[in-house]
DNA sequence: AGCTTTGCTATCAAATATGTAGCAAAAATT
DNA sequence: AATTTTTGCTACATATTTGATAGCAAAGCT
């Protein structure tokens, strides 16, 4: 699948609306999980297949190129890392992890 | 699939780290989405279709059935409505929305 | 020069999503 | 009260995505 671009159709909006196309992005499996790991700083190719677990190549591989053509990381000597705008995004998810928290305890008590 | 439950294993994480959990939730096609617009207000079934553009019957609800189940939504005399927790949820996520145009901003010019 | 590690591709199988049709129940209309 | 419309879905076939496994070429040690 095509690397989702706003103001290209994608899933959510034929226009192309920015959130939709970051939603799109995002809501693949696996790239949250990426953004996530890098944040904690540049990681190689098989360094980030061992923290996201059970992630194949094939679809690492497929991540990553979207990350990249989406200006969200970058190669460096060290491996891929977030750019600036990378870690901008991720910031505003970083709030997530403690609300998965409070609804993880809500979940377990229902 | 099953819905991803923190404390089970899921996608990121064999012992379903809640952030993982909820990245594997939020992390399948049109969850964000929908979200999203039952943000504005609750919304029937077809208005859902009709706003996520399209999203097949099957797809939405598989979603709606995900989503009910981790309590981020439940049905009212109105549809389907967001519930407190995916209220809150959904004000964690808003600010991807100005950050999603300023990206699509530095997207264009690149 | 040989051994390891790294980054990936190839191939095939399994899981998901999509598209279309349509039906039963509830609600609105006549 | 009978008829039409709307709503919430299910069925089924097809297309697309993801996953598992194997393995190879290039770079980096020793």
């Amino acid at each position: 699948m095509a690397t989702p671009k706003p103001g290209k159709p994608v899933r959510g909006s034929k226009t192309g609306q920015p959130i939709m196309a970051l939603f799109d992005l995002l809501g693949r499996s696996w790239t949250m999980g990426v953004i996530w790991h890098l944040y904690k700083g540049p990681s190689t190719f098989r360094k980030l297949q061992e923290y996201c677990e059970s992630i194949s190549p094939t679809t690492l591989n497929k991540r990553l190129k979207e990350l990249t053509e989406s200006h969200l990381i970058e190669r460096s000597i060290d491996g891929y890392m977030l750019t600036q705008q990378g870690r901008e995004l991720f910031e505003l998810l970083s709030p997530l992890g403690k609300w998965a928290k409070t609804w993880a305890n809500n979940y377990t008590s229902k």
